[in-house]
DNA sequence: TAGGTGACGCGGT
DNA sequence: CACCGCGCCACCT
């Protein structure tokens, strides 16, 4: 089903680490679909993740935090990651190599292990 | 059914 | 660094 991906998407939500950033493409490939990064942005938008998911820690692959519209007032994503000590420049950028959640190989093992025994 | 869209990513220039 | 083009894929007209 492909209810699978959104349901997987929303736990790995769960793990990411408070003051780090993630990328689309990142949660794409946890979830097991790593051409899906597009879709992964559809799932946020959309809501489809629950409330809980914290999105203003998703950011792109060059480290650019999201458009002005995608939250509901421009520049909150940025205060959100500041207020837990995610440095952002004043271009909306994060240095990746400083706040990126670097999950290992284990973790995507991890994960997939977990989604095995949920069944999703 | 066909074509357009996008909170993406990558490679080329 | 700045563009640009293209591949990608679930959704939405």
């Amino acid at each position: 089903m492909s209810f699978n991906f959104y349901q997987r998407l929303e736990l790995i939500g769960k793990h990411i680490p408070y003051g780090h950033v993630v990328t689309y493409g990142q949660l794409a490939l946890l979830c097991g679909k790593p051409k899906n990064s597009r879709q992964v942005g559809y799932a946020l938008r959309s809501d489809k993740v629950g409330k809980d998911f914290p999105a203003y820690r998703v950011i792109n692959g060059q480290g650019y935090l999201s458009g002005a519209g995608a939250f509901a007032t421009p520049g909150l994503q940025k205060s959100m990651l500041q207020k837990e000590g995610v440095e952002v420049s004043p271009d909306n950028r994060v240095e990746m190599k400083q706040f990126q959640w670097k999950h290992t190989m284990e973790d995507a093992v991890w994960f997939r292990e977990l989604f095995r025994q949920l069944g999703v």
